[in-house]
RNA sequence: GGUACUUUGGCCGAGUGGCUAGGCACCGGUCUGCAAAACCGUAUACGGCGGUUCGAAUCCGCCAAGUACCUCCA
């Protein structure tokens, strides 16, 4: 590759330069949604984050397998030992077969997803499919002396373990604070440790999901799934982990332990965590009930939100910052996304009608290169985003007449606009412009082209009248030079 | 309590030891019968106090405010 690409990897805390582990192929690997309920925005941050990712490896030329997994069991409530499985839960309420609940929301899931133009991972493996694997894993982890049996119950033995490696290096804490902090908590546990946290679960007597395992009649703790079938599809070592920060401790720091004590080393390369979407400053999520789902956002239906968003304007929105920082989300901040990306958007319309002329005025060779650099830089979409609204303002005025450009230029400019709006950032064309059918289109037309008569004639009442009224029907009128452009 | 992070103009949000980020809003202009829309343009900033430096919003220290994780969370 004759670009280098920067990463931040969580656990040097630093931006490496990315080097796959066998190249051309890439291996990445995303937590995906724990589906009990309907996505929210948060979801739709790693989601988006990691699609760039993968959308851009691609274009640099690497073959890459990306999975994405779906928590389907084992994702429990409250704390480890008296918590109760979060998709059983939702399915008791409902009185719905898990695998019910499971379907329905992964569907929606699908197609939150399909609408923020999210491309699907190229292996979507649930955990509830791989419970073989994880208890093959789990026997590991026995065999290298790491976990003990309790009461039916496998639990990892995460202070054997930090004596021969560093449980915690991940999130950057050491052993003896969480003992200290964690001691209270701990009274009636089968754990030696409140430390230890669990790989198999023996089932009580009226949980539903329940399978055979050398154990007990159970189901698997919830770091297990990634750690099994994260090795299964990318092999035991692969390049790239990432998730939401959130994620961080607990769950990726057991992954590790539970990949290196299973296979003696570490198993990912690079780790890399979105951070939170946050709402008047506080994180936006499940456990606060300050979420809105994504499905509110594309209505509207929600007393936060002072209209409806399209999936491109979230997006767009999402974009527009760098994935490591937090984002707060406000009606606001929204709507100036909205207006920004259709902005954008209709200067790329522009772009396709421009025509070329003798020589360019305008500078079209730094664009490539800074989205480029910008992308490369650990994903800072927010630099492409400002550099494709700086070349916006030379399309518009060689639109105007202001400035010219030659034909070279104009496909140079065309294909980094096509290259790095469609194909990197995934923005695509607002649905709206194919608005009704064709003789609903004429009518509007013709009431339009009788306006136009009105206004030559000075007929200013009647000229007024018709785009009034169509204005109060929802339809936006432009006057342009030689006539009118109109969209609802 | 422990650990980490954040603090940028009216709002959102990049960045960085010296050169305009960008978007939205505002204001000014072009266009228009008037509007709207569109387009162009100007302005406004780096939490506080010290230090390092020729030079810091950018590095270091202290202080303040806020957030996250330490229990389920993307």
């Amino acid at each position: 590759m004759e670009h280098k690409l920067y990463i931040y990897n969580t656990l040097s805390r630093k931006k490496e330069q990315f080097i796959p582990i066998h190249e051309p192929h890439v291996g990445l690997y995303v937590c995906g949604p724990t589906v009990y309920g309907d996505g929210h925005l948060g979801h739709a941050r790693p989601a988006i984050t990691f699609d760039i990712l993968f959308r851009y490896l691609m274009h640099l030329g690497y073959k890459v397998r990306y999975v994405r997994n779906i928590t389907d069991v084992g994702h429990l409530e409250n704390d480890a030992d008296s918590g109760e499985d979060k998709i059983a839960k939702k399915a008791r309420l409902d009185e719905l077969e898990p695998m019910e609940v499971v379907q329905y929301y992964t569907n929606r899931y699908h197609k939150a997803m399909e609408a923020l133009n999210v491309l699907p991972p190229s292996i979507e493996p649930h955990a509830s499919g791989h419970i073989m694997e994880q208890i093959e894993f789990t026997q590991k982890i026995l065999d290298a002396g790491y976990a003990y049996v309790s009461e039916g119950s496998v639990y990892f033995d995460v202070e054997k373990y930090n004596k021969a490696h560093h449980y915690g290096k991940l999130s950057g804490r050491n052993i003896d604070d969480m003992l200290e902090t964690t001691r209270n908590l701990d009274g009636q546990s089968e754990k030696r440790r409140s430390v230890d946290f669990a790989l198999w679960k023996k089932a009580s007597p009226e949980h539903i999901m329940r399978w055979n395992a050398p154990w007990s009649e159970g189901f698997p703790g919830w770091h297990m799934e990634c750690s099994a079938m994260g090795t299964k599809y990318l092999g035991e070592e692969f390049d790239i982990h990432g998730g939401g920060m959130d994620l961080m401790f607990p769950h990726h720091e057991c992954e590790i332990a539970q990949s290196c004590a299973a296979l003696g080393k570490d198993t990912v390369k690079y780790w890399m965590h979105n951070n939170m979407i946050t709402i008047n400053g506080q994180k936006m999520g499940k456990s606060l009930g300050n979420f809105i789902t994504l499905e509110q956002f594309f209505t509207g239906n929600h007393q936060l939100l002072s209209k409806a968003f399209s999936p491109m304007t979230i997006r767009f929105f999402i974009l527009q910052a760098h994935y490591r920082s937090t984002v707060d989300f406000s009606s606001e901040a929204l709507e100036a996304s909205e207006k920004g990306l259709e902005r954008l958007m209709e200067g790329y319309a522009r772009l396709q009608k421009i025509t070329a002329l003798e020589s360019s005025s305008v500078e079209v060779d730094g664009l490539r290169k800074k989205c480029e650099e910008a992308l490369s830089d650990d994903l800072n979409t927010p630099m492409v985003i400002s550099a494709l609204f700086e070349s916006l303002k030379a399309i518009n005025m060689i639109h105007d007449g202001k400035e010219t450009i030659c034909a070279a230029d104009l496909e140079e400019l065309k294909a980094v606009f096509k290259l790095y709006i469609e194909d990197l950032l995934g923005l695509k064309m607002s649905i709206e412009s194919a608005s009704g059918t064709e003789p609903y289109q004429k009518a509007i037309d013709l009431l339009l082209n009788i306006r136009l008569e009105a206004k030559k004639n000075k007929d200013w009442a009647t000229s007024d009248k018709i785009r009034n009224e169509l204005t109060a029907l929802g339809f936006e009128i432009k006057d342009t030079k030689d006539g009118f452009e109109w969209k609802l």
